[in-house]
DNA sequence: TGGCTACCATACGGTTGAGTATGTAACCCG
DNA sequence: CGGGTTACATACTCAACCGTATGGTAGCCA
C-alpha cells in the first residue's frame, strides 16, 4: 500500500486524492493536510491536484463527505434485526468496540474540531447516531425523555473514550482490560428488563 | 477587563501574556494563537512578545502549564470532605456541571489535540482526575477493577459531553434539559448502596 | 495519423506568520 | 542626574503554503 519504488506511471483520479487525504488526516490530523505534501505522498505535484480540485478547501470538503457517506450504512441496520431490544446493546457495543479501524478517522476528526469545515460533518454524524440510540433505548422500554438522556450518556461515553484512549495516550489498555471495560459499559448502560 | 480605550501605558508581564493566550484559546482555539494577533489584542506589538518569550511554542507551553497548575486545586478537595461516599457523586456532578466557565479552556484544548504540545498536559490532567474518580468509587464500595472501569466511563462521559455540546452545536440543551441530564447521569453512574 | 483531451510538471506570485536586529522611551537607583 | 535595566516599536528576513499560468506528454478516437 506504500509507494515503494516510483511506479512507472500513476494517473490519479479525484477519488484517489480524497482517499489519500483521509489517510493523511487519520495519521497526522486535519492540520497536516497540505496540497504539496499530499502530492509528494502520491508521487505527483501540485499541478495534478489543481486539475482535480479547485482549492484545498474543496478537497477537504469532498473527503469529509466521502467519509460521511461511507460510514453511513454501518452496523446499525444489522442491530435492528435482533428481535429482543435488550439484547441489542451488548451486540452493538461489542461490534463497535472491535471495529477500531473505522474509528481512526472519527478520532482524528474529533481532535480537529477547531477546523470549521469538520464541525457540520461531525455534527450530522453524531446527531444521526444519537437518534438511533434513542430509538433503541425507547424500544427497550425507557420513557422517551429517559431514552434521550441515556443515548446522550452512551454516545458521550463513546466519544470521550476515543479521545482518552486514541488521542491521549492514557495507559494503553490491554485487550483483556478493554474487553472487561466494554462489559462494564454494557452492564451499566443497558436498561434493566421492565418489571411490568 | 477589556482594553476599551487605549490605556495610556500598559507594561505587560509574562503572566499577562499567558492569561491573554488562555483567553484567546478559550475563545478561538489553539490554532488562533498567533503572536501578532495576541499582541494587537493586548495593545502592543511583537517586539514586546519576544522580550518575554523566546518563541511562540514557549508561550503556549507556559500558558498550558499555568492552566494546569491553576485548575489543580479545584472542587476535588471539598468533595472528599463529605463523609458519606455515596453522597459525593451527586455533589461532584452537580458542581462540575454548574461551573461551566473553567471548562471553556478544557473544551478548547480537547478540540485541539492535534497540536502535539497540548497532548501531554491533557494526558496528565485526565489521568489525575480519573485516579480521583477511581478512589471515590472504591470508597463507595466498588471493587478496585470495577471502580476503575466506572471511573473511566464517568470521565469519558464528561469529556464526550463537552465535545458534543460545546464544540459541536448539537441541539442546544435548555437549562431544564441539562439539569435533567445531569440527574440522569447521577442516577445511572452512582453505585448502588451495598447490601452487606 | 493528426488532434483533442486528460493528467501532470515547472515556475512564478502572493500572503501569512514566525523569528531577528536594532533603536528607543520610561523607570529605578545610587 | 546620568547610566543601566525593563519593556516596547519598527523594520526587516525567511519559510511554508495556496493558488495561477503555462507548457508538456500519453492515450484514445475519428
Amino acid at each position: 500500500m506504500n509507494d515503494g519504488a516510483k511506479n512507472e506511471r500513476v494517473r490519479l483520479s479525484a477519488e484517489d486524492w480524497e482517499d489519500g487525504a483521509l489517510a493523511l488526516i487519520a495519521e497526522q490530523g486535519v492540520g497536516a493536510l497540505a496540497v504539496e505534501a499530499l502530492a509528494r505522498r502520491l508521487g505527483v505535484t501540485k499541478g495534478s491536484f489543481y486539475w482535480h480540485f479547485r482549492t484545498r478547501e474543496a478537497l477537504l470538503q469532498a473527503s469529509l463527505e466521502r467519509w460521511e457517506e461511507y460510514g453511513e450504512r454501518e452496523v446499525l441496520a444489522e442491530i435492528e434485526r435482533i428481535p429482543d431490544p435488550l439484547k441489542r446493546f451488548p451486540e452493538l457495543f461489542r461490534r463497535v468496540a472491535h471495529e477500531l479501524q473505522p474509528h481512526r478517522v472519527y478520532a482524528a476528526l474529533l481532535k480537529a474540531l477547531d477546523h470549521p469545515q469538520v464541525v457540520p460533518v461531525m455534527s450530522r454524524v453524531s446527531q444521526r447516531r444519537m437518534e438511533f440510540l434513542t430509538r433503541l433505548y425507547q424500544e427497550a422500554g425507557l420513557e422517551p425523555v429517559v431514552a434521550l438522556h441515556r443515548a446522550r450518556l452512551t454516545y458521550a461515553a463513546y466519544v470521550g473514550f476515543l479521545q482518552l484512549n486514541f488521542t491521549l495516550g492514557l495507559p494503553r489498555l490491554s485487550h483483556e482490560e478493554f474487553d472487561a471495560y466494554v462489559e462494564h459499559m454494557i452492564a451499566t448502560l443497558t436498561p434493566a428488563r421492565s418489571t411490568d
